[in-house]
DNA sequence: TGACAACAATGTTATAAAGCACAAATTTAG
DNA sequence: CTAAATTTGTGCTTTATAACATTGTTGTCA
């Protein structure tokens, strides 16, 4: 975890979404009061089970946030993009993280004190309540989610993984290829399966011409066909 | 749905729990404005896809939030007992509704209206924290649902229902007897299995001694084994 | 350049859990 | 109080998926 000053870098004022609620005040204090972060790809940023001293933005880069299950299996519970917060829910429900959060790319993140974003959130109520639609959308997420690993099989599943991935990263210039590159295994981790599987359902996709590969790019072909089978399971 | 006058009821003042950060004004405001509603034993209170109109308050009875997926088997998302909150999460999120609720029993309900819920939110930061803790607590609990759910086996599942059960609604005065009777489905629904499985694995718990049954009324007679099924899947 | 490591692909086998069919018991309704 | 409906309990079959083993591919670096 490199601390160093940066220069290109998107300053905490277009990063932070939620800049406008605050007050002058309230923003010079940030301003005062906020750290960056480097990380490695592959980087662990912080850890199930530890007790949370920052809320954090992604200023650049992609993260995972996932959590350990039974025997080493992981779950990806979110892919974050730029401008999102994390590591602030274990703050709130005054509790410890209950996530890992890794680099998947090197990235950049923004951080602020515990106590700083508390007290914000305690004294600005815009503020507050931006954060509280925050965690309602992400609790119907959260829901979606458990049904969707738990009843589709393992097409729909993974159909649904390459559904979210377009969604949340977009494609690129092509207007067919995913704007993010992932292991199978981590692919695998996102769709609750394993990674052997990951690999042959990937193929039988390409078969049925759904989708093409080409290592880890990944183009969606037939984006109506692909959300069939997400609904099928 | 049932509308009409009570009297042996506690009164809203004792059931929301969120009463003593309110000031005087929101407080004859709230009592000003809600209304009280029956439900007879599986009767729905709201419905998957419905607008969200009022935030509901659980005056007595008990309740289950549920979701329906694949082929409708559907998944039990929480519980509710007397004085806990339900119905906001869509009004904060401004989504329809992504869960049914339904009356495991008789219950009776509170409502308040979404525009007062909302204004309260809006304007008091004590009562937006209030929820913002609830938010991320229930967040947290439906990410390790998800894993659980997932990565369990049967057994491990079963087991993390029960427990799930006792923690929610306690046991009865025999120190044993948890006070909810579920039917095997709705047990199955909780546990992401088919209702044959949940019978099946209910019936093997009892052989080992880990719990007791007769009817629907369930004991737990080795708490310290069923932890430990519950931790290794 | 060759050796090694990480990743990808694919076939085989073992197993957990779902589906199905049906009987028995219990609850609900007419 | 009986008939119908629902819930519960079991055995058998099938299926989905994990686990394992093997082999191919690519990239890295000494």
């Amino acid at each position: 975890m490199a601390k160093k000053p940066v220069s290109e870098l998107k300053p905490i004022e277009e990063i932070l979404s939620v800049w406008d609620v605050l007050t002058p005040d309230e923003r010079q204090f940030v301003r005062n009061n906020y750290t960056v972060h480097h990380y490695k790809k592959n980087e662990m940023i912080h850890c199930e089970g530890e007790l949370p001293t920052h809320m954090m933005i992604l200023a650049s880069g992609k993260v995972k946030v996932y959590k350990e299950g039974v025997g080493s299996r992981s779950q990806i519970i979110r892919m974050l993009k730029q401008g999102e917060h994390f590591g602030y829910r274990a703050i709130i429900a005054n509790e410890t993280y209950n996530t890992n959060v890794t680099a998947f790319e090197a990235s950049t993140v923004y951080m602020i004190k515990a106590d700083i974003f508390i007290s914000i959130l305690r004294h600005n109520n815009a503020f507050c309540y931006r954060f509280l639609e925050e965690l309602a959308t992400d609790l119907a997420d959260s829901d979606a989610r458990t049904v969707n690993l738990t009843q589709k099989h393992i097409r729909g599943r993974l159909a649904e993984a390459l559904l979210l991935l377009k969604k949340n990263y977009g494609l690129e210039e092509d207007g067919a290829t995913i704007c993010i590159y992932l292991s199978r295994e981590d692919l695998a981790n996102l769709s609750n399966m394993t990674t052997s599987n990951a690999i042959r359902t990937l193929s039988n996709f390409v078969n049925e011409h759904v989708i093409a590969m080409d290592g880890r790019k990944l183009k969606i072909i037939d984006e109506e066909r692909l959300r069939k089978i997400s609904k099928m399971g």
